[in-house]
Parts: structure tokens; sequence; C-alpha cells
DNA sequence: CACATTTCCTACCATGTCAATAGGCTTTCG
DNA sequence: CGAAAGCCTATTGACATGGTAGGAAATGTG
């Protein structure tokens, strides 16, 4: 599944953005550019996406940065991807004059909508909050490993 | 979620090939052009991956056309999506010089390979037969509808 | 054999999207 | 005030998309 940077980006930000601003610290786009090792400039673009979406706050001003503007496990996957990407998540296109019955629709129906509806459900159920558990799994067993060398 | 109209067309004329071609008779490209309202010349361009992947075979000069190269049952819808484009079922990439346990390899874990598994499981169940299933049960349900009106 | 038919191959093109890069304005904190 | 940040807009090169076009090669039919 082919998938824009600017998606990809945009989910590793928000989710940089949720960890390193548990601390009451506003994130900035410089600090995300160089832990993720993404153009600031590009990411700044891809954050005002994520702003007009509401999942964060902008803060001018030194000091200033971004904080998410709710919880974590109340932002959900699916309007992340909706705000970065409509396409991400759209059906695939019935054309216009089309009757029902027609091959197309049934490829339609049989395929393009089920792989639809999964991606949906799944990202209707998972949150951001889940992407940042995984995290914390993937950090501790990195650290336990590193421990036993 | 976007597919492009070449995986679009491609899935739509091989099943066209496939119902069409039951008689014994070889399906022109211009006869599903004209069925399915798409440019023949595109779709000659499209139907050439399908027989590069080893789903038809063309017969070329007078009553020529495309017929299965093997039974419908046989072919899986993975193969025939990687033959039309092979980045729609291909891994989100991990990028070059990272570390296991950063945000990105989370995201990557616990989203993009879980929506990719799912979608490589459901279409390597799933064969050219069951599209021609659904046509059929369609086309079906249609009559009947139109009988009782 | 001649010919119509059909696949097969190559080239081309216009448009749009992607993935940035760049510059500068605005706001805010210290 | 001045530095640090977000915010906004424009531009660009590369590539993909969705075709169009022309013709060569093969092949069954009359």
């Amino acid at each position: 599944m082919k998938v824009s940077t600017r998606v990809e980006y945009g989910l590793i930000a928000l989710t940089d953005i949720a960890i390193n601003s548990e601390n009451g610290n506003a994130v900035s786009s410089a600090d995300i550019s160089e832990r993720q090792n993404i153009s600031q400039k590009y990411l700044e673009q891809i954050i005002i996406g994520l702003r007009q979406g509401g999942f964060v706050r902008g803060q001018k001003g030194s000091r200033g940065g971004y904080v998410l503007s709710r919880p974590a496990d109340k932002i959900y996957l699916c309007d992340i991807l909706n705000a970065l990407d409509n396409s991400i998540l759209a059906d695939v296109a019935e054309n216009g004059g089309e009757e029902a019955g027609g091959i197309r629709s049934s490829v339609n129906s049989c395929l393009w909508d089920k792989l639809n509806g999964y991606m949906r459900r799944f990202t209707e159920r998972m949150t951001l909050a889940d992407l940042i558990s995984e995290y914390r799994d993937n950090s501790d067993k990195k650290e336990n490993y590193m421990y036993y060398i």
C-alpha cells in the first residue's frame, strides 16, 4: 500500500508532539525535524493540516511550538488520515452513468468496498494513544534487549 | 482508498474476458471497450500487463482476442493487483538509516503493516472466480427485481 | 493468396500531484 | 526591543497519471 510522505510524516509528527509534550512544554517543528529527520519547512506545512484538523494547537513566539488540543485517546486515526489526505479512506468512485449489476459495480462491492470498509473500521477503533503505547512497548523492548548484551 | 484507473480497468477487463470467453470465443479489446465504456487503446496497454502476468493469452488476427490462460479459480486477486501496480500491496518503505524503536517504526508496525497485511491476506484468499460469482448474483438479483415491477 | 482484423509495440503529450525549498510576515515571550 | 517560533504563499523539478496516436506483425477467413 502506497502512502504519501505527507500522511506518513504527519502521523509521525503528531505522535512526536504527543509524546514530547507530556511534560507540558510545547514541541517545536525544529525539534521534530531533528528527531525524525524530516525537512523542517515541509513539516511546518504538514502540521498546518493537523492544526486545521483540530488535533494540535500552535503557540507562537519564544518557547512556542505545538501541543495536543485534546487527549490522545480521543484522537482517532481515521480523522487524522482524513485531515492529511482526504482520498486515503474514500470510496472508489462509482462511475456516473452506470447501471447496477455491471461488472464494475460487482468489483466495487466485492473488493474495493470491502477493503475500504476494513480500513475504515480499523482506523475508527484506533487512536493516537495506541500509537504511543506501541512506541513505549518498542522502547522498553529495546532497552531490555540492550541490557542483556 | 485511491486506486488508479489502470488497476480498476484491468480488473474489470479481466473479469469481462473471463465471463465472455466462456463460450469458447476470444474476447477482443474492442468488445470490452464498448461494453465497459473504456478507451480501447488505453485498454490494450493495460491488458498487455495482464498478459505478461500470465492471466490471459492473446490471439491475433481475425476472430482474435483474449482468453484466460488458466481457470478463474486459480487466478488470485493479489497476483492480478501486483501485475497491474506493484506498489498497491507493497509495504510502506521503512526508511534507510533508522533505528528500531523509533516512532517511525512503531507507526509502521502498528498501522501500515497491519493494514497491508489484511489487504494481502484478503486478496490472497480471493480469486477471479469470486468476482464472477458476485457478478452473477448481482445480475440475478437485478433480473428478479425487474420481474416484480 | 489477399485482406480485413486484431494484437502488439513504441512514442508522445498534457495535466496534475508530490515533495520539497524558499522567503518573509506575524505573534509572543523574555 | 529582539530573538524565536508559528504562519502563509509562491515556486520548482521530478515523476506519475491517463490517456492519444500510429503503425508493425501476425493470423484466420474468403
